[in-house]
DNA sequence: CCGGTTACTCGAATCGGTTCGACTGAACCT
DNA sequence: AGGTTCAGTCGAACCGATTCGAGTAACCGG
């Protein structure tokens, strides 16, 4: 059922077909009804890598996400849903790659050999492999995230340094002096993490301006990490009254930690940070946090892309998302810990 | 840099370097060497489009998700990783479109056109349109999840029936008689979403089986909705000491509802069910459990899924997984609730 | 030295679309 | 009536790979 079979059942040539599809030049009234009824009737759809070979794009998109072994956090995960989401809406379809590594074949295959138009890239690096490859291959391609050259790329990106300084700003407003950031992963972090390395500097920003006193730590991804990473926080800052992050998975952990070091929150701790609404929503109790609009940020990378496919020499732009935080439950005044021991 | 651009550069023709890549025919070595050199220089990568074309293959499968709209539980996402991962392992590229209603573009976009050569349905309802769709087009799937005529089509599947029984046996053993189900939302179970069925079944027969007074009601898939699922279970049914779920997303709320209650858990109230691993693992405390192993199982579809494409005619196959309950610390002794009130 | 392999290479056909140039009538001017 | 325009259609070229048939030269055994 290819396109000749089409123009043969309906008495036509093939580029008739072709042009009855798709408009691009006058076919009779008649001629296109008989058309289309011989395609309704076998479920012709035109072959996608004929179409693509020909017209030289192929409709489809390469989103890269972080390898499955490492779990993606409910922010990612709203970056891909909102991604996936925003490119069927105009009808683009998404290649999976999940890549990390240097060496990396899916990346690879997605990246050359003509399988996409666009790529749109999560996680990046402060310095990454990755945005130099795309780069010199000359594919269009937007990062969720950005390098240490920010000029020399079109990205979205949540303005993690602002918003780590306004939590902090706001910890301090309610009373708090002695305030921690738990970060990501130290091996995250390390190797150049962008929001890794942008929370630290927001919150040793915040801190200075307002006079306070900041601890920094690093905490694995996960709940059972930011129980131990707080509870050994509390034994060594004894003077800690509130914590800002930005690790998703550990804040239940975090949580768990203060309730059983008998710390209501809150009441005698406020906890505050950056995480996607849902997540945040979904926390006992509601975290007070800035929250990431995963669905706008990823549609708006989806439109960034679809802009830079049509004229790749496009001047490169970025949109650094900054939210306000939302008041929810988990911040107040600050009451001292020593008084209460 | 097409493949004729290659043949030019190093003296041979076309055919020449198709055969010097596949091997498909013998080419003198020093020609070979020839080749590879320019390819290497000019970072050449066959266009997969064309290629696709000829071999009538694309070496891609696509991976049907529910929509965005509504969130992948962590069992779901388990899936989609697994599978991608596996897909990657097997040089198979992923081409994901988020589906749920009946007319859906993008779904039709991957079915016909020849985009991929097969197919993962995640989400499959007891009736399943896109499966008649996918039979009746001819294109090879698997479904992680079986419609309610399990012998016309190849799937793999958690044995929620047997599993739930499991769990409510269990807690016969540790002398529990008054036991609760919640499952999944109102309308996927309306909707005839399968696991939900199929845990209304084992539920009632072990019920049964055991003598035990059950209870089965239906929560949101969110941790509000299973906080206040439980909060009105335990005015409505009193005498209930143990809960029995599927429903992930609410299983924090639910364990908030009980500790809002003053109700330890194990101590004097019993919680079970069936979740990823890692969720399991991350609930407070860990929540004894049927581990969904996702991992085995999305590489496990991608595998039938890969032996179908080889040949369509494959007789279906099916895989129950049934893994064993793994002992936390979310369940104990049966202790009467109203001997303490 | 000759017929038959075998190794190697080439040219042409093919996959299924899109698109360009050209052809045919009919309508429309003046 | 003759020229122009335009709607409608067709045939052929093309996109970039794979693959088949065929050709040539070297090599083998007898």
């Amino acid at each position: 059922m290819n396109i000749g079979e089409i123009a043969r059942r309906s008495g036509v040539s093939r580029s008739t077909v072709s042009y009855a599809l798709s408009g691009k030049r006058p076919v009779a009234e008649a001629t296109r009804q008989r058309i289309q009824a011989v395609i309704d009737e076998l479920g012709y759809r035109p072959n996608a890598a004929a179409r693509a070979l020909k017209e030289g794009r192929t409709r489809t998109i390469g989103l890269v996400i972080p390898p499955a072994s490492r779990r993606l956090t409910d922010a990612q995960l709203g970056f891909v849903a909102s991604v996936v989401d925003a490119a069927a809406r105009a009808d683009l379809d998404v290649l999976l790659s999940p890549s990390g590594g240097e060496h990396d074949r899916s990346f690879e295959r997605v990246v050359t050999g003509a399988r996409v138009d666009g790529v749109i890239l999560m996680e990046i690096r402060l310095e990454d492999d990755r945005v130099t490859r795309l780069a010199e291959v000359g594919l269009p391609f937007v990062g969720i995230g950005h390098t240490s050259r920010p000029d020399e790329m079109t990205w979205v990106d949540i303005d993690y340094e602002t918003l780590i300084a306004r939590c902090v700003r706001h910890l301090a407003d309610l009373g708090h002096r002695h305030v921690a950031l738990i970060n990501r992963s130290a091996e995250l972090v390390a190797a150049g993490y962008g929001p890794g390395h942008r929370a630290q500097l927001g919150f040793t920003r915040a801190v200075a301006e307002r006079g306070l006193e900041g601890v920094q730590v690093c905490c694995a991804d996960d709940a059972q990490a930011g129980r131990a990473c707080v509870e050994k926080l509390l034994v060594t800052h004894p003077e800690l009254t509130a914590i800002a992050t930005i690790n998703e998975a550990a804040m239940p952990g975090m949580q768990r930690a203060l309730a059983h070091a008998h710390l209501a929150v809150p009441g005698d701790f406020s906890l505050t940070g950056v995480a996607a609404r849902h997540w945040a929503e979904n926390l006992h109790p509601p975290l007070t946090a800035a929250d990431i609009l995963a669905d706008e940020l990823g549609a708006h990378a989806v439109e960034l892309l679809i802009q830079r496919i049509a004229d790749p020499r496009l001047p490169h732009r970025r949109l650094l998302a900054a939210p306000p935080i939302s008041l929810r439950e988990s911040t107040g005044p600050a009451r001292p810990r020593v008084s209460l021991a």
